[in-house]
RNA sequence: GGCCAGGUAGCUCAGUUGGUACGAGCGUCCGCCUGAAAAGCGGAAGGUCGGCGGUUCGAUCCCGCCCCUGGCCA
């Protein structure tokens, strides 16, 4: 199917299984992982914190069967996350992965953090004191006057990133002032950086992903989410940029901040993570190259592993 | 049983001194996304304006009756 001319390595794949929230991925992968003496890394931006286990649906050491996990638990609460640094993470992990001769199997909802991966993805770099200058800015003056400088040096990123979204606006300025070259605000085509790669998607269709969502939510809630946020709050949670904004753990602060009831707490996380789910659908649904798989098919391990092998 | 408030988009509610509903937020659907991405942003589809009758050239807005919801009084 897709074969890379330049580094077509005879490696062992990549396996990366992706999908929604709650469509069973992490145990997919260390199923995965298990019957092809795989390892697994972690393709989810908030896994990335040490102490959001309940919230984030991590799974348990138990859990994991004896399979190592790379790149999870890898950070401070308070410190931000961010793809690029991820993505030499992950991509660490994998070359180290294969030249030990263990199949990688990558396994994230972060649809951005997996393409980046996999995909040939250069990200332009950053400077904390321009960044901060240009987000001063945008505070003080709102994105529609950054959009019109953004407009002025390159109105092909202005045209696509519209008026309104401050964030894209500023990375925009950001890296045209940093490289001196137009911003790409539009995604290149999908190319592998380091093949082969084999994408496995669980589908769920939406109404079971719906309930499933609501039932995770409330089972985390028993679990204790609110004592973990209460934790990480100590630790300082609301100071980190990334974490504070992870679904659940947000809407917790506010109920333990007085700004919300804590049944209003989780109605809107449900109703967050069901925003959330479909966003990363129009991610995955478009990329051509993910093979999908029934989430209630017969022994999903065993079609994956037979996907695998065919895929190659 | 009487009085008051209200019945407008799937939900919560704006609005029209009678002349094609300027609707909004949320939800839904679709799309975007290169160092905060579990974040950020764009677009679209949705309405017999509770029912019946009357007044009127014309009623979601006026009148009558009825139904429903909430509250108060008996």
């Amino acid at each position: 199917m897709s074969r890379d001319t330049e580094t077509a390595d005879s490696s062992l794949p990549v396996v990366a299984v992706v999908g929604p929230t709650a469509a069973g991925k992490s145990d997919l992968a260390v199923e995965v992982a298990l019957r092809l003496g795989g390892e697994v890394i972690n393709g989810d931006s908030m896994q990335l914190y040490r102490g959001m286990d309940i919230g984030t649906a991590k799974l348990t050491v138990a859990e994991r069967r004896g399979v190592p996990h790379h790149v999870l638990d890898v950070l401070d609460v308070t410190e931000p996350a961010t793809v690029a640094v991820f993505q030499e993470a992950a991509r660490a992990a994998i070359a180290d992965c294969r030249s030990r001769g263990a199949t990688p199997v990558l396994a994230g909802g972060s649809a951005l953090y997996v393409r980046a991966v996999l995909d040939r993805f250069e990200f332009p770099g950053t400077d904390p004191h321009v960044r901060e200058t240009l987000e001063a800015e945008l505070a003080t003056e709102g994105p529609g006057a950054l959009h019109q400088r953004l407009r002025a040096v390159d109105p092909a990123a202005a045209d696509i990133i519209g008026p309104a979204n401050g964030r894209r606006i500023v990375r925009a300025l950001e890296v045209i002032e940093l490289t001196g070259h137009p911003f790409q605000a539009a995604l290149p085509e999908p190319a592998y950086a380091a093949p082969p790669v084999v994408q496995l998607g669980i589908d769920v269709p939406r109404q079971v992903l719906d309930a499933r969502i609501a039932s995770r939510v409330d089972a985390m809630w028993a679990r204790g989410l609110v004592d973990e946020v209460r934790r990480l709050e100590r630790a300082g949670l609301r100071r980190g940029r990334t974490a504070s904004r992870a679904l659940g753990y947000r809407q917790v602060l506010d109920f333990l901040g007085g700004e919300m009831s804590e049944e209003d707490a989780r109605r809107e996380t449900i109703a967050r993570t069901r925003r959330f789910v479909r966003r990363q659908d129009a991610w995955f649904r478009r990329d051509t190259r993910i093979r999908w798989l029934p989430f209630d098919g017969h022994d999903l391990g065993e079609q994956a592993v037979r996907a695998v092998r065919s895929g190659k």
